[in-house]
DNA sequence: CAGCGCCCCTGCCCGC
DNA sequence: TGCGGGCAGGGGCGCT
């Protein structure tokens, strides 16, 4: 589920039912996620007062006095507000309730996300120390995409999905905004000219600030149960289209692996 | 050291 | 209807 749009509008959801409340109990129903969750998270944050929640490219980062929890929701993973008594579900691996009878509930069925702590300097922590600018900033700009991308081998596909590159570039978006770039995915990244720096940085803003205002609708999600596409069904112009038209060319689009990962162009139209 | 694969795990969909 | 195989939106890590 989670790309970057729907982790900033997790983020956006839940910031406001939870800032500056005070944590009343930590319940931790499956601590092995990616990393086990810490068995001393509960007394790092019990009776601590959540400040703010900043999100630094997929990580959701809760601000304590103390420290900060870090929080991946990987490939399945959801956050949701709920009534602190609500019975849980099977995947539903933790709750942080708070005052007022509300709980934050970490739902993750593939369980590839992570919880953690920590109470040093929070962009020094390691898995977040080496991550290149979030694309919604200008620090992401084509000369930046032209001088990092300079002597790159690697598939311009593969290397922008690369979190030291820039942060948040998933699958989904990273097939859409070549596509709308008109640049092959299998170019690799040092042979991209200066212009089509231009336009793919441009296509990359254009397409997860879209996302973003959408709600981030996912995939899966539809509108209200009627069976009315969300999001990506009426917008994706690639992904999960392999073997359709081109909204371009009318040519069949070709799908292949490329890193593990599914990617779909067209070669008539992608150079 | 850039770059490539592996792998963590469950759910769902498709074909037989 | 049941079941096995393949695939899924991430990303750290270990190899080459």
């Amino acid at each position: 589920m989670p790309e970057l749009p729907e982790v900033e509008t997790t983020r956006r959801g839940i910031l406001p039912h939870l800032e500056g409340k005070r944590v009343k109990a930590v319940t931790v129903r499956n601590s092995s996620l990616r990393w086990p969750i810490p068995a001393d998270l509960a007394q790092h944050i019990q009776n601590k007062t959540l400040r703010t929640i900043h999100r630094r490219g997929k990580y959701l980062l809760l601000e304590f006095a103390n420290g900060h929890v870090i929080w991946h929701l990987g490939m399945s993973g959801s956050l949701r507000i709920i009534k602190a008594d609500e019975p849980p579900m099977v995947h539903d691996h933790v709750d942080i309730a708070f005052g007022g009878n509300l709980a934050l509930r970490y739902t993750d069925p593939r369980r590839f996300g992570a919880v953690l702590w920590t109470n040093e300097a929070i962009l020094e922590h390691k898995l977040l120390n080496h991550l290149g600018p979030e694309p919604l900033t200008d620090t992401f700009n084509s000369g930046y995409l032209f001088d990092k991308s300079r002597k790159r081998s690697q598939s311009v596909k593969t290397w922008i999905m690369d979190s030291k590159v820039v942060v948040g570039v998933g699958n989904i978006y990273a097939n859409e905004a070549l596509f709308n770039s008109a640049i092959h995915p299998l170019k690799a990244a040092g042979k991209l000219t200066q212009k089509q720096c231009d336009i793919f940085c441009s296509e990359i803003k254009s397409v997860l600030a879209k996302a973003i205002e959408q709600g981030g609708t996912t995939l899966k999600d539809f509108v209200g149960g009627d069976g009315k596409p969300g999001y990506f069904a009426q917008e994706l112009n690639v992904y999960g289209r392999g073997g359709e038209a081109c909204k371009k060319c009318r040519k069949p689009l070709t799908e292949k692996k490329l890193g593990q990962r599914t990617t779909v162009y067209c070669t008539h139209c992608q150079k």
